[in-house]
DNA sequence: GTTGATTCCGAAAGCGCTTTCGGTCTAGCC
DNA sequence: GGCTAGACCGAAAGCGCTTTCGGAATCAAC
């Protein structure tokens, strides 16, 4: 396979490497006639540029890197094949690439944003679920490489960002348990290190204050983000002498634990406890019984997400776009009314 | 943020580019203090290459490509993320990239393909998913890219791939159920146009034979990899005069569906009408009732196919990393003997 | 002290593209 | 018909790195 290059095409047409070049790219001081004839070619020869070549002249690398969570499970993870789908999708109509890069461990994550921003193989990046204060974004900031957080640290008014406001959804959460006559609202949360759990923590806990519940920490546990921590954390709750009625989970995943904790405990999830979760899976219309949660609108975040920081990238101010989405609640079966006491 | 290049490095250290160059690349006629030397200001000045210099010059990419499968749901594609999860960790180990490329829709997937290839930022592609004859195949041959799929065309004894022998798999699972008193095994299968569509369709029938039991296209369809359109194919055959005692299903998200239609017709999976699943997702413990499934080891498929693809690359043939894994049956709940009769 | 072999490094030529700069050629004007 | 403007294109420099080649310096050996 000949390798088809400007200097071959230069050839073939008889004319400068670099009128090729500029013909190709619709400099304006190209006769249209030339430009036909040189695209024409082009496609004939099935010309494509060396991105390689290309990028070192311009000096722009044409790719945004998405900085992989570390050790993610796939069940706990499901909205990083969105979010890739839909930067994909963007980029590509812009003729950019997407580069996945994956940390080897979590102490090694500020090494490799710092390789990625030295490197210039990347014109932006966007890195997942921010821990309360990152390295990652700090050293972004120091390299000035654009960039866009989706979630948000706790100083987060300097940068850009994508993220639910999963604190008023938790507040709100509690609220609506509430409504429905629980007292004793559980709540199964996320590693705090992760500004996420933090502000889910927090927005329950505010809940809690408005509805005048009070906060008992035996019912209001941290466990790692997976069904089966989460349900091990749960069984624990229901062998309270005083056990929720109720439980608030940080994520949907982790509801699917607790949920088969309720089951495991001989009682019906949205019967003798409520379980309500935040992610809005599709899987949970699956679970047993179907589960109510909190959903967040992320069908289209990754576009949104890509075009935030295109316009960054393109010199916008990164102040400028922060982007602040709400849940909506999705009721299925696993929420329901305070179960008339047995005891 | 001054980019240290080598060129600055060079004068900083007064010696030459070509030296540093060098020296930074272990070449043997270099002493060892000026390696040393030229190592530690390397670092003391955090030097990065540029990696698109570095890849004009080299001509080697050092990135491999993945090439998603076009409109997939979150739902649907599980596997996406642990593949890529695995191909990262394993690229990054050796320094190497991983570029997630996206066709905008299926009728471009060629196009992009031929792009990827002559574009000279890749030096491999992995593919998901063939068709029966898949186009992307040929041409991946046609330009000599390295490359692997994760599945398997028609005819695939001249490339390399890594698949789970799921004809194997449907016919055992056919053989499965017969043995538990099932006459009538219903089919919801993928659509064909993929290979292993065919493939455990093929499965299927082959197992029918097997246990001498008929082929009823009344109870052998094929619907879209979705939940909701294996629902509706259910239904239908679940409101027969004559309607499976068990269901086989192509992916598990199928299964889920179907397991719902069993639900909605009133009748409990696993008792009135078994149903089998293919995949072997673990969020099938969740459903209602947790879904018998065919699992593919898919925990390290990731990495295997990294490994299988460098060795290509590096000038392995690829006829001689073809590998084929076998499915393993995980019992939960959806399955059981056939019910006694009712009518 | 000359030679020959070694060791180490500098110089320079690319890799394939972009982009600036200047020059030629035609058209338009008085 | 000479002059000025464009219009259009060729030439060449450069992006930051790699790699080959040859030369200078060092060393050992006779």
């Amino acid at each position: 396979m000949q390798r088809v290059s400007l200097k071959f095409l230069a050839k073939e047409l008889g004319i400068a490497e670099g009128t090729v070049s500029r013909a190709l790219n619709d400099y304006p001081d190209i006769s249209d006639a030339t430009r036909a004839r040189v695209k024409e070619t082009a496609k004939k020869f099935n010309y494509k540029a060396n991105q390689n070549a290309r990028r070192l002249a311009t000096g722009v690398a044409e790719t945004v890197a998405y900085l992989m969570p570390p050790n993610t499970h796939a069940l706990s993870e499901p909205f990083v094949s969105q979010l890739l789908q839909g930067l994909g999708n963007s980029l590509s109509k812009r003729g950019w690439d997407l580069l996945v890069v994956q940390a080897s461990s979590p102490e090694t994550e500020a090494e490799t944003v710092e390789k990625l921003s030295s490197s210039g193989k990347v014109s932006g990046v966007v890195i997942s679920r921010p821990y309360k204060n990152d390295r990652r974004i700090e050293l972004l900031k120091k390299y000035g490489v654009p960039f866009i957080v989706h979630g948000r640290s706790v100083n987060h008014a300097d940068y850009s960002w994508y993220d639910v406001d999963s604190e008023k959804a938790f507040f709100d959460g509690v609220s609506y348990l509430a409504e429905l006559g629980h007292q004793r609202i559980g709540f199964v949360g996320a590693p705090t290190e992760y500004n996420f759990g933090q502000m889910r923590l927090d927005g329950y806990r505010r809940g809690l204050q408005a509805c005048q519940l009070g906060y008992d920490e035996d019912i209001a546990q941290i466990a790692e983000m997976s069904d089966d921590a989460a349900a091990e954390v749960a069984a624990k709750m229901l062998g309270l002498s005083a056990p929720p009625t109720a439980i608030l989970c940080a994520t949907d995943t982790q509801a699917f634990g607790v949920l088969a904790a309720v089951r495991a405990a001989g009682m019906t999830p949205g019967k003798q406890v409520s379980v309500l979760g935040y992610d809005g899976l599709d899987f949970g219309k699956h679970t047993n019984p179907p589960l109510t949660t909190m959903a967040q609108p992320q069908s289209h975040s990754g576009e949104e997400i890509c075009d935030m920081l295109l316009a960054i990238i393109d010199g916008g101010n990164p102040v400028d776009y922060q982007e602040l989405r709400s849940a909506t609640l999705v009721r299925r079966m696993s929420v329901g009314p305070v179960w008339p006491q047995t005891s």
